[in-house]
DNA sequence: TACTACATCTCGCAT
DNA sequence: ATGCGAGGTGTAGTA
């Protein structure tokens, strides 16, 4: 395709707001929160009907380069290319292309505006155990009011049979070093709001790395062995069994 | 397109190594490390020559469904369309579409290779810092050899005038409470492997957020306004014209 | 393989 | 707008 055809196209789909996907030869280069260049190669580029842009090489998951919702295009001719400028919406970051070759194209008004529902997450753990709570430990009662606006997010708050505080951190997967501080900070910010040292941490995750579990013990926290739940597997028995230490 | 051909186009071109990318209306499911469900939309599907499996809407920057490299697919016939199972190289992750429609369909082997420079990262400014240390303080002297076994991932290591080792973390972006708590761990484990208390923090980022800098001064430890450097902050006329703000 | 931390992270939510 | 934390995070580097 002539590179000049191309333009015209992208010009009348951005006006008709259609979605373009293009292989292309092309060098692209990045500016804005970063800086970095792409040397010349066969690319897939994508220009959605609300103004993303997408860069894709032919291998790999994500794209190379990429701009947010709302960037605008320009071009320019020179002697054996074209160069194509996409701006941010707010103007702050930069996609410039030379492009050689436009091997094909599709455009069209894709029709979809649908949301998908995700089952799994760290909400739908935390919404498990205020259902069983036995999931943390015998005597764990979860209270019914959440802490969120003083503390921060604390995804299960509760009290123990001996007069501490608890509060679990859920994580979906093996939780690191990184986790276990989340964790302590809502201890420590806990303390003090309530004026109490009763105060106690339960790290609820399917596993906890070693170093993080090293820290969970000389901070005096607690480990319950808990797994996201699926939605095919809906809260089933199975996980009942608590890993505390 | 007939569904039956664009089933041929797909195994034809995975066969061949080629990128393919069409624009169709399905519904699509994941399931593996969570469960979620997209209803029926004209969405558009990338299957690169690696095996990347991409389903993108025709809004937002992000694919909504993906697997990484490697990927295998299946199709089943139904009444009024073809079941796709897409499965990734463990076997553990699922992209299931309900293929009703085919609008379009390219196809073609892609040839790049390139591998993108990038500048401005956490390494670039760790590296600058350890080129001009008064950027820390007027005393910081940066040490040559890294902590990088020992403690963690220390971006500079050096000490002051007054007998304190320093631990400088770099943040590109403003700097969060996870970022000072990080920076804390270093510390602390820094102090424990000397066996001194004479260990402190420096965060160097181009801002601090509010709780963040209560954080650090409650510990004890400074902030460094630095900003991340890019090498080629140079854009040709149009774009600087469109860039000014 | 597992762990750690960066990322042009993106995204959503709440202040 | 900014702060904060989750994410099917992905990706690279290292032990």
């Amino acid at each position: 395709m002539e590179l000049v055809d191309f333009i015209k196209h992208l010009r009348d789909a951005q006006e008709k707001q259609q979605c373009v996907v293009a292989m292309i030869n092309c060098t692209s280069a990045y500016s804005g929160r970063a800086e970095a260049f792409l040397p010349r190669g066969d690319r897939i580029l994508v220009l959605k009907q609300d103004g993303t842009l997408l860069i894709h090489q032919p291998e790999g998951n994500s794209a190379v380069h990429y701009l947010k919702p709302g960037c605008s295009i320009n071009f320019e001719k020179e002697a054996d290319h074209y160069l194509l400028h996409a701006r941010s919406a707010d103007g702050k970051e930069f996609v410039d292309l030379e492009l050689f070759r436009v091997h094909d194209l599709l455009r069209r008004k894709l029709d979809d505006g649908q949301k998908q529902v995700l089952h799994g997450t760290e909400k739908d753990m935390s919404d498990m155990i205020k259902a069983q709570p036995e999931l943390i430990s015998p005597d764990f009662k979860p209270l019914s009011r959440e802490e969120h606006t003083k503390v921060g997010f604390i995804d299960v708050f509760g009290h123990d049979g001996e007069g501490n505080l608890v509060i679990v951190e859920c994580k979906r997967y093996s939780a690191s070093l990184a986790c276990v501080t989340q964790l302590r900070r809502y201890v420590k910010k806990m303390m003090q709001l309530r004026g109490t040292q009763n105060v106690t941490g339960v790290m609820a995750a399917p596993a906890v790395t070693p170093n993080a579990m090293e820290l969970l013990k000389e901070w005096g926290y607690a480990w319950a062995r808990v797994e996201a739940p699926k939605r095919m597997e809906r809260y089933d028995k199975s996980q009942k069994r608590l890993g505390e230490y």
